[in-house]
DNA sequence: CTGTTAGCGCGTTCAC
DNA sequence: GTGAACGCGCTAACAG
């Protein structure tokens, strides 16, 4: 492994001391035109970059930030920290990922850290900031040791997370729009004439699942609508469990199914719309599907999935944003404001009806 | 921002120089019992965690990997990404993500970096090996240029790529049996009794592609099979490349379509799906549907999806593995050896032709 | 077993 | 405009 070269080689090939080297490095204004070009030519010349570990000494940076998802193999968080890398990165900041694995679904991996343990791990890793992506974070009743190591680990760095506003919780929050986007589709199943609607998916216990759910309800009853507990099945995020939730929203009405039902996101949309076709039930025609958060292959299942554009890539840019902006010790809160869009295909059963 | 307790603190507060302290850090056996508890005790409080700074300044190293990839959001990167993640955090090591975009469908991406910048980029970042996952590494005829790139960056750091070994090339390659596959749902479409059999998706140029094709060639031959040349149309990887492969397919042979198509991925199966349904066309009465690379979703589609586990889990662990053994100094190579397996379901018309 | 000392590469005074 | 000298937190080599 050849070594990197250094700032006092540079120097003695320059025929000048380190610290002018050291100057034209950071632009200092106060280094002669001449000196300076020769110097950098020699800088280029030989590939040179200063040493992090150097530089980090004294002013404490690596340029680096941390993240911290539960499974970056679920497309909602993929989308998500792809655009935060790029954008970062664009900022100048590389990104250090980790997966917990926090999720009902994911036991199956052999893994024994908690998510502190992890936050440990990234305080070692002298990150500039971390981001918090899901996770217990968004459980209904967090441990109280949690958001105190939360707090904890918000003193060394700023921690910025991705989710609804933790009472007790110090750390910086950019919150998505989790109601805006149920409310249209139930607008939309109104408008289109269902008065049988259901909503499946999404861990019980897990505020955004709650969150969706009440804003279901609220908007349902806003329009005159009662809701119908049994048509409201959780389960978890994806495809099986989509799956499951419909299985068990057929069993439990036999005789009087819902007309249209609401998926947490589409892969359970893709789960629920399976276990219809295998009970033979069709859709749209029978229970039409629409799902709030849309992922990339919306548009070629079959039938085509109705479902809400978040925005997503607004979101991992605004998240960084925050990151920088506390980074540089800007206490301004960023507010966020997209408004996720649906998409009209054809589970909803839209084209069908008016066809 | 609290700032970090120092080892010289530590010292201080249990009495001891600070090289005693550094000793217990370190595991030096030369250190009695007494004091080393003492230490570990007053560490544990303080919650004292060496500078990476300091350390990496002496020993060059962070415990840091990076790993450049085309797009995250690509299942078959997350998969294995996952696995390289967790994998390498259970040695010790955090990883750097990069998603270069490089691909032909990603053009929409604002990104002006070539995967050269990011090579330039990550040695800055003092990783201590680096990743490389598909990309420009993959191409049919790779520009010198960018294995010389390769090259240079393998002399800083240990690279290694998960891919085919190139001509020229010094960095460390794994490989996965790209063609066994292929080779697996020909025998098997065969089987079936069919004898008009395509190959689509997959981008032209690049060896993963070139590779499946001359294997199905091959294995389609070594049956006694004749090729059918416009039964084989390349695209891309992803779902909308399936799509237009499909109808590109078909509508090149209106007369006489193949019977079953192998599809290079599980998104691209899906698209070419959605392509049947939309000209009418039945799967997998009229064209049966394998593919090669297995993603999450195949046991949800409609018609669930026939294709290949490659064991992703395994590839990762192994890319990691040679990874380690490389910064370690040992120059070793570690061959892996996985045997993809078919997965039959529905799509490749198994159970429809016995039912 | 334990303490002392000398750097590691860089940015930052402070003189010149 | 420029250079010399110091120190960041730590480990390694040496001396006791």
């Amino acid at each position: 492994m050849k070594s990197k070269i250094t700032i006092t080689e540079i120097a003695q090939k320059s025929g000048v001391s380190v610290s002018t080297v050291s100057r034209v490095l950071n632009n200092s204004p106060s280094v002669s035109q001449k000196k300076r070009e020769r110097i950098q030519q020699i800088i280029d010349e030989h590939n040179y970059t200063p040493s992090v570990f150097a530089r980090g000494m004294i002013n404490q940076t690596t340029k680096n930030i941390g993240v911290i998802l539960p499974d970056i193999t679920n497309p909602y968080f993929a989308s998500l920290f792809l655009q935060i890398e790029s954008f970062a990165l664009k900022n100048m900041y590389a990104t250090l990922m980790f997966n917990t694995m926090f999720s009902r679904d994911s036991r199956r991996f052999d893994t024994h850290l908690t998510e502190e343990d992890y936050f440990k791990i990234i305080l070692e890793k002298q990150v500039d900031g971390v981001l918090i992506l899901g996770g217990q974070i968004d459980k209904e009743d967090i441990a109280d040791s949690f958001i105190h190591a939360l707090n904890q680990l918000h003193q060394h760095v700023p921690v910025v997370v991705v989710g609804s506003k933790i009472e007790g919780c110090e750390c910086l929050f950019v919150e998505r729009n989790l109601k805006q986007g149920v409310t249209s589709i139930v607008h939309h199943f109104i408008a289109l004439g269902h008065d049988r609607i259901g909503f499946i998916g999404g861990e019980p216990g897990i505020r955004v699942t709650s969150s969706r759910i009440e804003a279901f309800s609220k908007a349902m009853k806003s329009l005159g609508q009662s809701v119908y507990n049994p048509y409201i099945v959780t389960s978890d995020y994806y495809a099986p469990d989509g799956y499951a939730a419909m299985i068990q929203l057929l069993d439990a009405n036999p005789d009087r199914l819902p007309s249209a039902v609401i998926a947490h996101n589409d892969m359970v949309a893709l789960g629920a719309i399976r276990a219809m076709k295998d009970r033979g039930v069709h859709c749209p025609e029978q229970i039409a599907i629409a799902s709030c958060d849309q992922f990339q292959l919306s548009d070629f299942s079959i039938p085509r999935l109705t479902s809400m554009d978040q925005h997503n890539e607004y979101l991992g840019r605004m998240a960084v944003l925050q990151m920088i902006s506390a980074i540089n010790g800007s206490d301004e809160t960023i507010t966020i404001n997209h408004s996720p869009e649906l998409v009209i295909r054809e589970s909803c059963g839209a084209t069908f009806k008016s066809g």
